[in-house]
DNA sequence: TACCAGGTAAAAA
DNA sequence: TTTTTACATGGT
């Protein structure tokens, strides 16, 4: 049983999946051209597998969806919803394009990279708690460390005698110990942060997945900064990855900010101040233009 | 070996 | 109130 998305053109989606090359292959990865992950529908686990079957200009996605239970019509519209939310499909990028067009260093990124689209998870709690592990160390070392999280306490789906694993859920992350989650690679203060954010959240204290339904950005961010273990960096990454907020950018981030400065500062370290300030020429669109910047830097685009 | 990596809270000044 | 420090682990 397969079904066909629609995308809003353009969509690139060999370019948009890219970033997941380097994934785990039984978390998410993108190989061979199918990107596989596995989904919540419903109650049940369902492994998708999406490929592209059209063009940028006019994308269509195939999705293979398998499950251990029986997938219905209803579980076909959520799979369907998630997909489109995960990849962000409904984003009109041109309204972007025409947003920094007056921008030349910006416009001729955007030119280079057509039909990037920035995804996101399916929860804000994962971009949550994946932000928590990411402070202050290198992608790299944060990323073993979800691999393990994940695959320590995420609930796993077997297909075809192999074992795949969805992000954990609040419930499973609040009755883990530090002591658990510490295996995992975690300093003692980020395990207390997932701990306690996980139990905030199923006490009912916290409601995370509500949050998407404030329209005002700053307030969700204000919300957010309340938490312990949460602060500005944190926030924003979370609303931008977790939310699709595309006017959030993280300026204090290390990372963006050398990317900032490498097409628009010679590669002179720049302040997050002076980070703001270039983003201002983005408008609504900054925490997309600095995505922008992070993939045209990894792919060695230079303008 | 020391230092840096997509920070933050808590201690010290 | 502002500044400094501890923290985890992998790469250089």
């Amino acid at each position: 049983m397969k079904l066909t998305l629609s995308p809003v053109p353009p969509f690139d989606f060999g370019l948009s999946a890219r970033i997941f090359s380097t994934g785990d292959a039984q978390i998410r990865k993108y190989e061979n051209g199918k990107y596989r992950q596995v989904i919540r529908t419903n109650d049940k686990l369902v492994l998708i597998t999406l490929k592209s079957s059209g063009s940028v200009d006019a994308p269509a996605l195939s999705v293979e969806p398998k499950s251990n239970q029986k997938i219905s019509e209803n579980d076909r519209g959520k799979a369907e919803e998630t997909i489109s939310y995960i990849l962000n499909l409904r984003l009109d990028l041109e309204k972007f394009y025409e947003a920094v067009k007056n921008d030349r260093i910006m416009a001729a990124i955007a030119e280079k990279l057509r039909g990037l689209k920035s995804p996101t998870t399916p929860t804000v709690f994962e971009s949550l708690v994946s932000s928590i592990i990411e402070q202050q160390i290198s992608l790299i070392v944060a990323h073993s460390m979800e691999v393990r999280v994940v695959k320590a306490f995420g609930d796993a789906l077997r297909i075809d005698d192999r074992d795949y694993y969805i992000f954990p859920t609040p419930q499973r992350l609040a009755s883990a110990t530090v002591e658990e989650l510490r295996q995992c690679g975690l300093s003692e203060k980020k395990a207390e942060y997932i701990r306690d954010v996980s139990e905030s959240i199923i006490e009912g204290k916290l409601d995370l997945e509500g949050l998407k339904e404030l329209g005002d950005t700053s307030a969700v961010i204000d919300r957010l900064l309340k938490v312990r273990g949460i602060g500005i960096w944190t926030a924003e990454m979370t609303v931008l990855r977790g939310m699709h907020r595309l006017e959030e950018m993280p300026a204090d981030d290390i990372g963006l900010r050398r990317c900032i400065a490498h097409y628009y500062k010679n590669d002179q370290r720049i302040s997050t101040g002076e980070a703001r300030q270039i983003a201002r020429k983005w408008g609504k669109w900054k925490g997309l233009a600095g995505f922008y910047l992070i993939i045209a830097e990894h792919l060695g685009v230079e303008v």
